[in-house]
DNA sequence: GTTTCAATTTATAACGTTATAAATGCGCAA
DNA sequence: TTGCGCATTTATAACGTTATAAATTGAAAC
């Protein structure tokens, strides 16, 4: 045996396999382990000189703080959860959300924990799961309502979250929402400007906010210009693609059809398209439609049909800064934005 | 003032906000911490009555544990990390491996942690950086090639993970893989029973498991067959669909160009029916077309054309299953399941 | 009445970090 | 010399949990 002890307390290892922890750093340096937690923290008391030998001796070993101990002192766990709705699995959206999330949390400790609400349970149960026991510093989620009881509580409870979409709740709160009264002005218009005189939508669920904006927008163009309209019903954008096809292609073989369809998202899109193509239509030539388009999916199907352009990758960028500036302490009225649509619409022939 | 002293250590608080603890259980059922904690753990050699009785006031109470603390004291994570590709946001291929994984990993203490590795940083990095610093239980990855310098790295640190397809390293591994040989083989020989003469393929970058595959079912196919073919060349599953696209409307302008094409991906299908459109031919009439599936996608489209599905959720929930078996010791050459495709031909008309 | 044993419970320490309060050293004025 | 103030560093305790070893019971054996 060449001199250690093999039990006790092992002192100023040099052992290079075992993970570095500040007092790994103590004792390369000579220092005090509080003294290298504080000038790793960048603190001004200690000396300007011990911080950087400390920072270079940090980089050197590879020291990364310990997440499960920095969180059991401080509280804070350096974790943003987003919550997923199981209807939020169609083509990419939530893909697209998450790719935006981890981007804006790049080069931050903050890591993205998706935590799926399964169908049986009430929506509210895990943002008080998550605020209750503390699994995260923050909240994001999507699929807002007027009077959202999230919302409610996260606010009251004054737990920092951003959503996708707005609510019509007095206090204000952060949120990214997409221009969807926009979206359905101008993919009216465009249908109107087509010479389209009988226009149908089809129109998100209800309870969400943004079925108010996309009706006012669709309804906006459609007195404007005095046409003749009629609103899907019995099928809504979370319906299964069948039904929706099955409700268009029934429709199609009514008297007076649409000559016109606005679709508020890619799968009811296509699902229109095949129901007219299956009445013998051709969809952009016999009935009119103009898609939300939400990748780039549509530039690849024919025939090719308008479009509006949702960038999610983008909201789910700015949702992640707009949590970070959230969880930092700014002000929720300085933490509200408003994507504008993007018109994609194709040449004339 | 009534009574208690505002420093010190409170005793036996009935504060009902603060969160419960194991030190809570303690003081409510009169036990020492450590004999809750081992009481919750269902350790036999705390008395019946003692572990029913500590079990009740937890769950009266809503305990749960902490965390953070449970990570620091027993250096697990109880965290499963799915290392994602910048390449795999096409179409909702992550979005069903997230849905699949996270029904894994329901009802148990995991959370699944989301890290996306940026196109600059070398594949390697994340794998080495949640290893190192702990940062999860176990990894879930795809993508994988022959060679996989994740697997060498991972199985020679003994580390847990399961990735989507196999290697060709001599050490068994826990994987879970779709059969594309079957696909491709099965793909081929609808095309060539469909009377085509000159078969064509996409096949994926060289450097994933799955090109060989996919490749050798094919050629098996073919040769069975002894009709023509070729292999799409300077263009595969990962480039732009705008390219493939591209490449498939000059060939179908050359001399001889193909009657009958196998598609690896959806988007790949897509991109080759857009560009045949724009060539005036029908997709799936004048050239035959058989796409892989992996969303409900394409019974959406027309015109319809054959299919082969791959059921990602599925995998994914395979996948979180084998590593959480993994984790708990299980052997690896258990540890392995290959999916078979599901066809999904359409009538003939 | 002591001893022994098994069954059950408990005290102690530790995981790695940070907030708090205390200590150290040094120059300088009284 | 003593004392004060300043800059810098340090010891201590705590976050909530669990592994280890020790202590406490009661009953059975001698």
């Amino acid at each position: 045996m060449d001199g250690g002890e093999r039990g006790g307390k092992r002192e100023a290892s040099e052992d290079t396999t075992a993970k570095p922890t500040l007092r790994t750093i103590a004792e390369l340096t000579g220092l005090a382990v509080t003294t290298v937690s504080r000038a790793l923290g960048g603190a001004p008391q200690i000396a300007l000189e011990t911080r950087q030998k400390v920072r270079q001796v940090a980089e050197e070993i590879g020291y990364l703080p310990d997440r499960a101990a920095q969180r059991l002192r401080t509280g804070r766990t350096n974790v943003i959860t987003l919550v997923l709705d199981p209807h939020e699995e169609i083509l990419g959206f939530s893909t697209s959300l998450i790719r935006g999330l981890t981007e804006a949390l790049r080069d931050t400790p903050y890591h993205l924990v998706v935590t799926p609400h399964f169908a049986n349970v009430p929506s509210l149960d895990p943002v008080r799961h998550i605020m209750r026991n503390k699994m995260a510093d923050g909240i994001v989620f999507s699929r807002t309502e007027p009077f959202d009881e999230r919302v409610k509580l996260l606010l009251e409870h004054e737990f920092p979250f951003v959503c996708h979409g707005r609510t019509e709740l007095g206090a204000p709160h952060p949120y990214v929402d997409f221009d969807n009264f926009s979206f359905a002005y101008e993919a009216t218009k465009r249908l109107i400007a087509g010479g389209r005189k009988r226009l149908s939508i089809i129109l998100p669920p209800r309870r969400f906010t943004f079925f108010q904006h996309i009706q006012y927008g669709f309804m906006s163009a459609v007195r404007e210009a005095g046409v003749t309209f009629e609103l899907v019903e019995g099928v809504d954008l979370d319906s299964p693609a069948a039904d929706i096809q099955a409700y268009v292609f029934r429709r199609a073989g009514e008297p007076n059809p649409p000559d016109g369809y606005v679709c508020g998202g890619e799968v009811s899109a296509l699902a229109v398209m095949a129901a007219l193509s299956d009445r013998g239509l051709r969809p952009g030539d016999d009935v009119g439609i103009v898609a939300k388009q939400t990748s780039g999916l549509f530039d690849l199907i024919r025939p090719q049909v308008d479009t509006i352009y949702e960038d999610i990758a983008d909201a789910g960028l700015q949702m992640g800064r707009l949590l970070l500036a959230a969880i930092g302490g700014r002000e929720p009225s300085e933490l509200q934005i408003l994507q504008k649509p993007k018109l994609n619409f194709i040449a004339a022939t």
